[in-house]
DNA sequence: GCCAACGTTGGC
DNA sequence: GCCAACGTTGGC
């Protein structure tokens, strides 16, 4: 583990090629919804699909037990639950070319009150993060204080 | 639905 | 190895 992540920090307030074992993870709820992991339940569900060196790396430095916000992109743009990594990256089945990978998450518990980017953008503890830095990025590293005053915010207990 | 930002591809 | 063309993401 702790693989290399080409040569980038990955994130600001950590030291190079360390990682706060926090994440966020976008996916568009009429793909697949905090809901639809939900339903998975402890069986979890292998996220797929992410076509992009950097979230693949970021994938690959994930443990088991490292926890994630999952974010609602284009509909909805707010974090609205927190999941967890249950199987470290492995291939994705989904894909043809044997480059791709993909860890699995269940989901954990949802925010009491979604986050939105809009309230990310408006709060300056959270100016440094990914989410507004790369907006791009599907898949992405949370700072240990960002995990905190998001958790805050959302009204749950940081975890 | 539009388009800016970003990443990837491929010709040279 | 450069860079133009293209494709995709995701905010607006």
């Amino acid at each position: 583990m702790a693989t290399k992540t080409a040569g980038r920090k990955t994130n600001p307030g950590d030291g190079p090629g360390t990682t706060s074992g926090y994440w966020l993870l976008k996916s568009e709820p009429d793909v697949f919804s905090w809901s639809d992991l939900v339903a998975k339940g402890e069986m979890g569900e292998p996220w797929t699909g992410v076509r992009n060196y950097q979230a693949r790396n970021y994938m690959r430095a994930m443990n088991v037990g490292d926890r994630g916000f999952f974010y609602h992109s284009n509909e909805g743009r707010e974090a609205v639950g927190i999941l967890e990594v249950i199987a470290a990256a492995h291939p994705d089945q989904t894909d043809d070319t044997g480059k791709w990978e993909c860890v699995d998450v269940k989901a954990v518990v949802p925010l009491a009150k979604p986050v939105s980017l809009d309230a990310i953008k408006a709060n300056p503890k959270l100016a440094g993060m990914v989410l507004t830095t790369n907006s791009r990025l599907s898949v992405q590293p949370v700072a240990a204080q960002e995990w905190a005053e998001i958790c805050r915010m959302g009204g749950v207990k940081a975890r």
